[in-house]
DNA sequence: ACGTCCCGCCAGGAT
DNA sequence: ATCCTGGCGGGACGT
């Protein structure tokens, strides 16, 4: 039971481990920026977005509703968002903060503790539902549950509130008011989790210990008191601050507990960075994500997965030298099989290796033949 | 044991 | 009627 396995390590021996990390919504975010933050891209299709990224489409809501929060999505009709870009951020964070303490004074509050803060927000969403039918009090209060307005009021306590460290524990208390059922508590921290992960995956807030207990807080890291208006995300590149995970990989869409996944082409301890090869591969898609593609001008590296199509074996090039490592192919194909995001790529791949595995025997009878002559 | 948070169900809104 | 959106909480993973 001894247990000093390194995860990575574990993951190299047994690639069908299930691993979570990989497929943590900060991570995705960071792809998902990375895929909108080209040039060319105004429009962000969802469905285009899900399929990329080798996701269910429900997790795209989440980031989305997260990024609108902060302005760098905007939503324009169903499906389809606008990128504003990093550059929206300072913008919107200030608009927020204004806000914030517009509210923090009409509700004459001397201290700006975090629950003024989230107190404030309470009576503004409720004075927005003027009409108090049953119907809208249902929507406003589906509203106000939204993740938007949450994460926005998660940004409002970092910079409305002369608090420096946030736990979550701590926002969802005060963002529940006086209502403390320990469901609600859980239910609103998991959100935050959701929110906090995307947050700092944009270097927007950071992640620390707090001095005090020891426990995990989170800090706003991005211009806080000199907002640089029209700068991009003060982070936007800097993945070295990012979680690591070990590597840098794409959520993939293995599913918990499943073994039937497959591995990641791992090199030297580290996952392979790819990206798309083929344009055609998922061109057939809608084309409003961008009007250049993934592999056009290499300003972003947008991490597809550990595996792309150009890391296959070319069946049928050079067949001799090939043939000679030809065991060794087969090696690698039956134990690095890509586990493709999408089903155009997992398909294409299947049909690569039908035609690897009928080329092989083909050459391996041609072969057998001029041994016997 | 407990913190973290992925996952997908399903209600409700939009078209 | 069908599709889109997203709140929600179970329960698995990570430490």
């Amino acid at each position: 039971m001894s247990s000093s396995v390194n995860p990575e390590e574990a993951q190299w021996k047994n690639p069908n481990i299930y691993s979570r990390k990989e497929k943590s919504l900060g991570l995705l975010c960071s792809n998902f920026l990375k895929l909108c933050d080209r040039e060319g891209v105004d429009s962000i299709g969802l469905d285009n977005a899900a399929d990329q990224l080798g996701v269910e489409r429900r997790r795209i809501y989440d980031i989305v509703n997260i990024l609108e929060s902060v302005g760098v999505l905007s939503r324009k009709a169903k499906n389809q968002y606008k990128w504003n870009g990093f550059s929206a951020i300072p913008k919107a964070v200030d608009l927020l903060k204004k806000e914030g303490l517009k509210d923090q004074s009409a509700v004459s509050s001397t201290s700006h503790s975090v629950a003024n803060v989230i107190a404030c927000n309470h009576s503004d969403l409720k004075e927005k539902g003027q009409d108090k039918t049953s119907g809208s009090h249902k929507i406003d209060n589906r509203k106000e549950k939204s993740l938007m307005i949450l994460a926005q009021n998660f940004v409002k306590l970092f910079h409305c509130s002369d608090v420096d460290l946030i736990s979550l524990d701590k926002a969802a208390s005060a963002l529940l008011g006086d209502m403390h059922d320990p469901m609600a508590m859980k239910t609103k921290t998991r959100r935050l989790y959701d929110i906090a992960n995307v947050f700092v995956s944009m270097n927007l807030i950071e992640k620390i210990r707090s001095p005090d207990n020891g426990k995990p807080a989170f800090k706003w890291i991005a211009w806080k008191e000199n907002p640089r208006t029209g700068s991009p995300a003060a982070s936007k590149s800097d993945d070295s601050k990012r979680r690591t995970f070990g590597a840098e990989i794409t959520n993939t869409t293995s599913k918990r507990c499943r073994a039937d996944s497959s591995s990641d082409l791992v090199s030297n301890g580290q996952v392979k960075r790819l990206k798309v090869a083929k344009d055609d591969e998922l061109k057939d898609k809608n084309q409003e994500m961008s009007t250049e593609r993934l592999n056009g001008h290499g300003t972003m590296e947008f991490v597809f997965g550990p595996f792309g199509p150009a890391s296959l074996p070319k069946a049928g090039v050079s067949g001799k030298e090939n043939l000679k490592q030809t065991q060794n192919w087969e090696d690698l194909a039956s134990t690095y099989r890509p586990q493709y995001q999408n089903k155009a790529a997992s398909e294409l791949f299947a049909h690569y290796v039908e035609a690897w595995e009928s080329w092989q025997v083909e050459a391996a009878n041609e072969l057998h033949k001029q041994h016997l002559n």
